[in-house]
DNA sequence: AAACGTTGTATCGAAGCGATACATCTGCTA
DNA sequence: TAGCAGATGTATCGCTTCGATACAACGTTT
């Protein structure tokens, strides 16, 4: 699941590992809180595998490693540099890049029914939908959709015990709401989306954001 | 925290692994699908620090026994038996029994504040908030509020970006929705709480229902 | 110049997950 | 009545992920 998100975020340009960090956080709302720990092993992983590559970025031109700076500290500090001559080498910062390998994989994985009924996969899917065909969208959403179902007749039947004290008995009820808030959610996007490919049969890809990553 | 389930659970009786599993689904909203894999190593571990004692129920008593049967088809199985002439032994079934290092171990974890942003930790220990004194209770409201509120300003920022296709951009907003409905909830649980301390001061205990286990 | 915060890479032990194996009992159907 | 599916029940294995921690260089504040 984080090879997911790594791969998605590697999709949209070269990145190093404490900038995968910050755009987990918050660019992947779900998936704020990735440590570390979690995240340098995936890495190393991935490059084992072959699904990216790693390269030192010690003291390459900065026009080609302008995008894996830090947002913004890292271009103010180099612009506002007057005592410290130039915003230099630091130290090894090792820029990951995506492979053909990595895309496949990519793919797969995003096509790929998350395991259970787990919501930080499903949301990571989703945030990445625009990668996936129509009917792959479509069918992404109602996994969830029966999923979510699921759940929500067993939170309603823990709903019904009259055995609970006040705190267990407002977790259970709060819980139930937020499933059935997340069902509904889930039926707005299925309409969008069934909206959506009746009308890309008449004109196909409409407002143009849907498909194809445009930074390559 | 898997540790602080169990011995919340087995503080309201005798319990073997498999129904504590199932009470964990249908009793604590939160806790759902919690493998086996974490259980049993988790009662092992409990056993080995003394906190819970688990005793072969072979041949037990089914009066000493009832409370660790299977809800439903467990009685009614041992109710029907016509062709079985006794509904009896099966096979060593373990059944864990807390003991008084078990109970101030579950007090002081359920005083420990959650670690991070824990969603399932919080819940989890609020559902067990009758355990806890008015001061307690406040406590771990309060730290919950403030780490939802924290999450919100990251949830919002994320909000702000202009460059997330209309996916991403669903998400964001999903989450930032469900981080200011689960605020909400912790306000008015929080007014509930206060206002109950205040005219405890006047009838301590008026429910009957906040503190004490009943059962024992 | 000392202290603190940010950027940056990396490892460790433990917690938890999903799959799997195995054994017994019950109920349904051929 | 035989057999098979499904619930009950205990247990382990390998993997992912977490939280804590260490280390190092730089910037900002005091």
């Amino acid at each position: 699941m984080l090879d997911l998100a790594i791969l998605g975020l590697l999709q949209e340009g070269d990145l190093h590992g404490y900038e995968i960090r910050r755009r987990l956080r918050d660019s992947l709302g779900t998936m704020a809180n990735i440590s570390f720990g979690s995240l340098y092993p995936a890495l190393a992983k991935l490059e084992a595998a072959g699904a990216v590559r790693g390269v030192e970025a010690g003291t390459a031109s900065p026009l080609a490693t302008g995008a894996a700076m830090g947002s913004l500290s890292g271009e103010l500090a180099a612009l506002r540099s007057k005592r410290t001559t130039i915003a230099r080498p630091k130290k090894a910062k090792k820029v990951y890049k995506i492979t053909d390998r990595g895309r496949a994989l990519f793919t797969e994985l995003l096509a790929t029914p998350a395991t259970s009924d787990d919501a930080r996969g499903f949301s990571l899917r989703l945030s990445f939908a625009k990668y996936l065909t129509p009917e792959l969208r479509i069918a992404l959403l109602q996994r969830r959709r029966t999923q979510l179902q699921d759940r929500l007749s067993e939170v309603c039947a823990a709903t019904q015990r009259n055995d609970l004290d006040v705190y267990a008995r407002s977790v259970v009820d709060h819980t139930a709401e937020g499933v059935r808030q997340d069902l509904a959610w889930l039926d707005s996007l299925l309409a969008i989306e069934r909206e959506r490919s009746s009308t890309d049969l008449i004109h196909p890809n409409p407002g143009g954001q849907t498909m194809a990553p445009l930074n390559d």
